[in-house]
DNA sequence: TCTGGGGTCCTAGGACCC
DNA sequence: TCTGGGGTCCTAGGACCC
């Protein structure tokens, strides 16, 4: 038996358990720059408020309801997700945490009946954390997940869905949207739709090769496990990353070479520390950059290129100095840029390294440098030694509705008046 | 005017090898 | 009429997830 704990609009959540004043009002999260809506309270669903919209579509309706709006505090959320995940480390044998607010573990070898079991630990995260959590317990993973949106819309599972019986998940799935199924996404849900499948049972009842044709070796799994056989795995050991990435878009575009070789080295020190973290190194970096595809009237313009590096680096100084290069290569003045990204590719463990015989990097010396700026900054807070090539400005986002760092700065705790 | 970011896996096609 | 067979690597694109 797989079991999922999925926090309920985790990000909503989060800003709510600093300000209660919000539990029962319409609240949404915005993504970076507030260009979209990236989480919802059920209030704000409920006002049709649309998973992805961008702001400016709903204002008015924002305004006229009184909606509670929040940039992104990703580093509140992160720091939440963390106490989340802690605790239910705590309570089950083994973890796959699959995303900042969802986890599936393993529940076999349990004697508590296992509603209870799930209700406990629902009931222990809402404790401990304040963060209110839906569970779902069923064969395989995919059903989990369809366990789990049960116990969200019904009150009277109390937080959890245990799905076991065979007549029971049959009886499940002759009801449930196939569109709302894990791994049929909104390309499969619409062609669904023209061929009026609508629930998981009719899709279950497709032919085996059909499924195959048509949506490959995913959709098979899709198809397996909604039918108890699982086929897609179980990953406790918290696998490291295969891609680095870290890109943004910008509140306005940019034309000036200088600023984005700026940008993009800030971009490349930022993933240079996160491989460093999972103790990995990378052997190629990818550079890209494009124009606001949004802007009809303008020229277009979307570049990406690459570099292989001779031995996996994980050096913020060599990947700071390629990254700049790349984007030398691939800049061409008059264009209005809006995005740009760096991407770090085949990663490997760190000490699995084989060296090459003509390595021109000083490897030693700068593994001991980057140790050292790793720890100033944790010390001394992110970012207070980088390369001359970021520049002193650091790179600015719209971020009109940020909430205070509550879990994260000593001068912004929350104050509790005593009266 | 305004439109996110970070991932995964799979497949097809082209260029190349012997 | 009729033009091999077995590979690798790379890129782009498509699908999905949160």
């Amino acid at each position: 038996m797989y079991g999922l704990c999925d926090c309920n609009n985790f990000f909503v959540s989060c800003e709510r358990l600093f300000r209660p004043d919000l539990v029962g009002r319409p609240v949404v999260v915005l993504s970076n720059n507030d260009g979209c809506i990236i989480a919802r309270s059920n209030e704000a669903k409920a006002l049709g408020i649309a998973m992805g919209q961008p702001l400016y579509q709903v204002k008015a309706l924002i305004e006229r309801h009184g909606v509670a709006l929040f940039s992104a505090n990703h580093t509140l959320y992160g720091d939440l997700s963390h106490r989340v995940m802690t605790t239910l480390r705590s309570l089950v044998p083994s973890l796959e945490i699959y995303s900042v607010d969802e986890a599936f573990f393993d529940l076999s070898g349990f004697d508590e009946p296992l509603d209870a079991l799930g209700r406990r630990i629902g009931a222990t995260v809402r404790r401990n954390t304040g963060i209110p959590v839906s569970i779902g317990i069923a064969p395989t993973k995919t059903l989990a997940k369809v366990a789990s949106k049960l116990a969200k819309h019904y009150p009277r599972l109390e937080g959890c869905c245990y799905m076991h019986r065979e007549e029971d998940i049959r009886k499940v799935l002759s009801t449930f949207p196939l569109r709302d199924v894990w791994g049929i996404g909104r390309r499969y849900g619409r062609r669904f739709d023209e061929m009026h499948l609508r629930t998981a049972a009719q899709f279950v009842d497709l032919p085996e090769a059909w499924v195959r044709g048509r949506m490959g070796v995913t959709g098979l799994r899709t198809w397996y496990e909604l039918q108890g056989r699982p086929a897609v795995g179980f990953d406790d050991l918290g696998s490291s990353r295969q891609q680095i990435s870290h890109s943004r878009s910008f509140p306005h575009e940019i034309y000036d070479r200088a600023e984005l070789e700026r940008i993009v080295a800030g971009f490349a020190a930022a993933c240079a520390e996160r491989l460093r973290r999972q103790r990995s190194l990378c052997r190629t970096i990818h550079c890209f950059l494009t124009t606001n595809r949004h802007r009809e009237d303008q020229p277009q313009r979307y570049e990406t290129t690459l570099c292989s590096f001779a031995e996996p680096t994980d050096s913020t100084l060599e990947l700071v100095k390629t990254a700049r290069r790349l984007l030398r290569e691939i800049y061409r003045p008059g264009f209005g840029y809006k995005k740009a990204g760096v991407l770090l590719g085949e990663i490997v463990p760190e000490g699995s390294v084989q060296r090459t015989l003509f390595g021109s990097v000083p490897t030693e010396k700068h593994a001991r440098l980057m140790q050292a700026m790793d720890e100033m900054n944790r010390l001394y807070g992110r970012g207070k030694v980088k390369t001359a090539a970021e520049g002193t400005e650091p790179f600015r986002m719209n971020r009109e509705y940020l909430s205070q760092r509550y879990t994260t700065s000593w001068d912004e705790l929350l104050v509790v008046k005593a009266k």
